[in-house]
DNA sequence: AGCACGCCGACT
DNA sequence: GTCGGCGTGCTC
């Protein structure tokens, strides 16, 4: 009897040399797409059927061929597009095809059998059948005149049959209504019968955007799809938007991978923001791959932020991207005046004072005024070091080429890379004297400090909030003390990084960055880029009720009061910062105008992990494809050792993108041969891992 | 990565 | 004599 020979992508990690798909045999023809279970070795696992036809093949030539174990047939195949997709991300980030398809699919269907995944569809039905079909959908605010323009450019090149889908830049100051915007692009494309996906960067910023769409799309099934979802919840979200039963998606960048059947529209928030780029496994920007994925499905990708990455930023200007600008606030309101307090006039600042005088003074003004405050400071814990003042022993982590940092709510050491904690000691573990001092300043400082300076005056007291990862990390916990923000049950919010994206805080008329200058001379390229992005979003905060914006401000305490970083914030100008940057860039041949890709290795010494990487760099110099590239000498990480791990890294570098990838393809298959023999010669390299368009370097 | 196969030490 | 240590190598 013949029997169909049957090309199925198993879940193998890279490390095991199955790059390709593997074929087995199947009494009928299967559909490409096909989740199945195969053997694998002693094991079954499962598989995707990659192969759009199947062969035949005769009884003599089946070799050893293993037959599928079952077809999970009660789940339509993931469509053409989909595989493409992910082909397209296996080869670009350099993992095989069967690691990307197996892990951005929920990790419950590849634990189902048949029936159990019928059932689970069944309910699906049921649920969505269940819904009212049209709750009183809230009638949507008018449109500001450049929000009109906007959606009237896009609508007009989506409807240009001649024109390629457009990757659309939305260039919009904070407070301009980009989410109208997105809210706007999604309704015409339900109203074309298509799905629509938008990513955000944090899982923090889904529950409000699903609420403000929910609001809006009363009556259609709107699902998420983050890492925070319980299995369940998250399989049963995937099959609504698999089974084209969801019309809308919001999600973080694992988001990218959903399957959607009738995909009409991808919008990426915030585009700029680093979270966007996955930093294990298949080390994928779901940013890049949405945009990829519009031109796959040839539908309009809309990329928006208040300070576009320079990447967006330079292929809007080559015009490969659409670039619609939108400058003006929602009501005329005002962007935040800029005040930048010099501090090395500040009186203080050796006995460890965080805010200067003028600052403080503002604060008390918002706070007799009844007005929120938020001050920003993006290092967690009580102070990042402690210090004896007698030998000079500083609180090192013993695992880690890092300091432990001081949490004296705990009275602990944390590490805050291996996570190694320890109660303070009482004496310096050294010299045994008792004067061991903190060194620096985290937002536990801050909070004490302000709380202490806030009760020197009389008045009603100061009620300050903290939002960190230490003061959230119990369950709700976040989303109560947001809840308090926005509720006007807090004068002053105290925070990292966390408090600068995203949340509408209406009643904010002060936001301070108190001590943001490790971002102008930091060793990372894009360490400019990120700050500026940080703080006009931080800028962003304040006045979004056009009725106090008038007098809303935007604080930067700065020992470095001339950098042109801040002057460029002080006029809002992002074109200016972007240009200048830019050229930096450029004069230094790094991104966009040169392409990059890091070989990591790690190690338990230095060594090891050193030489593995110079036996690699000696075997690209061998390879034809090396020829436009450029190895640089490895280097050791920012933290050069984590966890007892020492980390090495390596730059590869071409002016051209393809060239980059002719190499690394190339060479791959060469680095997993090194490995096993410098394993067999007891070098003892732990691991391996090239990353593609790297964030930092 | 799993998982088995394989070839040397301490136990019923 | 075997139970099991984890080094080495394969998975269609």
């Amino acid at each position: 009897m013949p029997v169909q020979q049957v090309a199925v992508v198993v879940e193998a990690p890279q490390h095991s040399g199955l790059t390709t798909p593997l074929d087995y045999l199947f009494a009928q023809p299967l559909p490409g797409g096909a989740l199945v279970r195969v053997p694998l070795g002693t094991r079954e696992v499962a598989g995707i059927v990659w192969s759009d036809s199947a062969e035949l093949v005769e009884i003599g030539d089946q070799r050893r061929l293993k037959p599928i174990a079952a077809v999970l047939d009660s789940l339509p195949p993931l469509l053409p597009s989909w595989r493409r997709l992910v082909e397209f991300t296996a080869g670009y980030y350099q993992r095989s095809v069967g690691e990307v398809a197996l892990s951005v699919l929920p990790p419950e269907l590849r634990k189902l059998d048949d029936q159990q995944l019928r059932r689970r569809i069944g309910k699906i039905a049921q649920r969505i059948a269940a819904t009212p079909p049209d709750a009183d959908a809230s009638p949507p605010p008018s449109l500001s005149a450049q929000q009109q323009q906007v959606l009237d450019r896009i609508a007009a090149v989506v409807a240009d049959p001649s024109a390629v889908a457009p990757t659309v830049l939305l260039h919009g100051s904070t407070g301009s209504g980009k989410t109208e915007v997105y809210l706007r692009a999604a309704a015409d494309a339900l109203a074309r019968g298509q799905q629509a996906l938008v990513l955000v960067p944090e899982i923090n910023l889904t529950p409000q955007l699903e609420s403000r769409f929910a609001e809006r799309f009363a009556g259609r099934v709107i699902v998420s799809l983050h890492s925070g979802l319980t299995p369940a919840q998250r399989l049963r979200n995937w099959l609504a938007a698999h089974l084209g039963q969801s019309d809308l998606v919001l999600g973080t960048r694992l988001a990218v991978f959903a399957s959607l059947p009738r995909l009409g529209l991808i919008v990426v928030d915030e585009e700029h923001d680093p979270s966007y780029k996955q930093q294990e496994g298949a080390r994928y920007s779901a940013r890049d791959l949405a945009v990829y994925r519009g031109r796959l499905e040839k539908i309009p990708v809309l990329l928006g932020s208040a300070t576009p990455s320079l990447e967006s930023w330079q292929r809007a200007k080559e015009g490969r991207y659409l670039r619609l600008s939108m400058p003006e606030r929602i009501g005329g309101a005002a962007l935040p005046r800029v005040h930048l307090v010099d501090m090395t006039q500040q009186p203080g600042r050796r006995s460890g004072e965080i805010l200067s005088p003028p600052l403080l003074a503002a604060l008390r003004q918002r706070i007799a005024r009844g007005e929120q405050s938020l001050l920003f400071l993006n290092r967690r814990g009580y102070a990042p070091v402690l210090q004896c003042l007698e030998c000079g022993w500083q609180s090192g982590c013993p695992f880690c080429s890092a300091w432990r940092v001081f949490h004296k709510l705990d009275r602990t050491l944390r590490c805050h890379h291996c996570g190694f904690t320890e109660r303070v000691p009482r004496a310096c573990p050294d010299c045994g004297n008792l004067d061991i001092q903190p060194i620096g300043r985290g937002t536990e400082r801050l909070e004490e400090q302000l709380a202490a300076a806030l009760a020197e005056h009389d008045g009603p007291p100061a009620r300050i909030s903290r939002i960190d990862a230490d003061s959230t990390r119990a369950q709700g916990e976040l989303q109560s003390r947001l809840g308090a923000v926005h509720g006007g049950a807090v004068d002053v919010l105290i925070g990292t990084q966390m408090i600068t994206k995203g949340h509408d805080f209406r009643r904010v008329t002060l936001v301070a960055a108190v001590n943001p200058d490790s971002g102008l001379f930091s060793s990372d390229f894009r360490a400019p880029e990120r700050l500026f992005a940080l703080l006009m979003q931080a800028a962003g905060r304040a006045g979004r009720d056009a009725g106090q914006a008038g007098g809303s401000e935007m604080w930067v305490q700065t020992w470095h009061p001339g950098h042109p970083l801040y002057a460029a914030l002080r006029s809002h100008d992002f074109e200016a910062f972007a240009e200048s940057q830019l050229a930096e860039r450029k004069s230094a041949g790094l991104p966009p105008y040169a392409h990059l890709a890091l070989l990591r290795a790690d190690a338990r010494s230095v060594a090891a992990a050193e030489s593995f990487l110079h036996a690699a760099a000696e075997l690209a110099g061998e390879l034809p494809e090396a020829s436009a590239v450029l190895v640089y000498p490895p280097v050791p990480m920012a933290v050069a050792r984590v966890a007892n791990v020492e980390r090495m890294q390596m730059l590869v570098e071409s002016s051209s993108r393809a060239q980059l990838q002719r190499l690394l393809t190339a060479w791959l298959p060469a680095l997993h041969q090194l490995r096993r023999e410098r394993t067999r010669a007891d070098e003892r390299i732990l691991r391996w891992a090239v990353d593609v368009d790297p964030m930092a370097i």
